[in-house]
DNA sequence: TGTCATTGAATGACGTGTCATATAGATTGA
DNA sequence: TCAATCTATATGACACGTCATTCAATGACA
């Protein structure tokens, strides 16, 4: 039978597990985030929005499907397509099936920014998880 | 000898996981926060330095301790504090022996609504992680 | 003791995320 | 074919976090 001491330690384990979680979360995604921002003038956002039309190239009316693979709003996701299109990174292309959806297509640069930002993507992936 | 091919592999899965962490993270996160919001009317990060101060009663000059212990910035615990306080939940006690530090302090009101938050917190933990 | 560096905390400007809403195009069914 | 409804995206108001800075108190050391 449970007691309330067992509940307590219980508890205390979550606590412990749960900010061990947060702390691996804050650390990775700011050392990433600073180093994409430094080098390449861009955060992690807009970086897992290039990463995620780069590899889904030539396909459905994006937008829409972008917001389905990240925990952002979908105002966000538009946010984020916005700086990424002021920046020359990502172009939005007009649907003809659905004229209210939007393709999403990387720029020569927005490509190019892509595999280097990637490359240390990885690498800071790698070193905060692996 | 590694091939480029088992280099984008171990990246695919690092992404992966990274993907798999950040889902984990938005989703026990925003769960409790919107449970937090809606029955209790604070935030997450107010629940935790509730609960930071909640458990390190009577000690050193707090809000310096507390920035330590949390991923916030020393300026979002500043904020925080500043609402827990309008909120009536904290106190902020002059230190002292050492006159820029404060304390903290739950109040009535803070010590009681911690206690029902703690404990639809460590439920939606148990929930998200267990 | 008087200067200089350091430390704890607060603050303002700013960027970005969220929610609610707006808008335009698509779909349904009478 | 025309309303009603639904869907894809955009936008504006707002909340909150960060960075840089400020301010007061402290410490160090000549």
């Amino acid at each position: 039978m449970a007691t309330t001491r067992d509940r307590q330690l219980e508890d205390r384990e979550l606590v412990e597990q749960w900010r061990s979680i947060q702390s691996s979360y804050f650390r990775t995604a700011g050392a990433i985030d600073r180093a994409l921002e430094a080098k390449f003038d861009i955060g992690l956002n807009e970086f897992e929005i290039l990463d995620l039309v780069a590899d889904s190239e030539e396909s459905s009316c994006r937008m829409k499907s972008l917001g389905e693979r990240t925990p952002m709003t979908q105002s966000a996701v538009s946010k984020v397509v916005d700086r990424l299109e002021k920046a020359g990174l990502v172009s939005r292309q007009t649907c003809a099936e659905d004229r209210r959806s939007l393709f999403l297509e990387l720029t020569e640069a927005g490509r190019a920014i892509h595999a280097n930002a990637a490359v240390e993507h990885r690498a800071l992936l790698k070193e905060n998880l692996g």
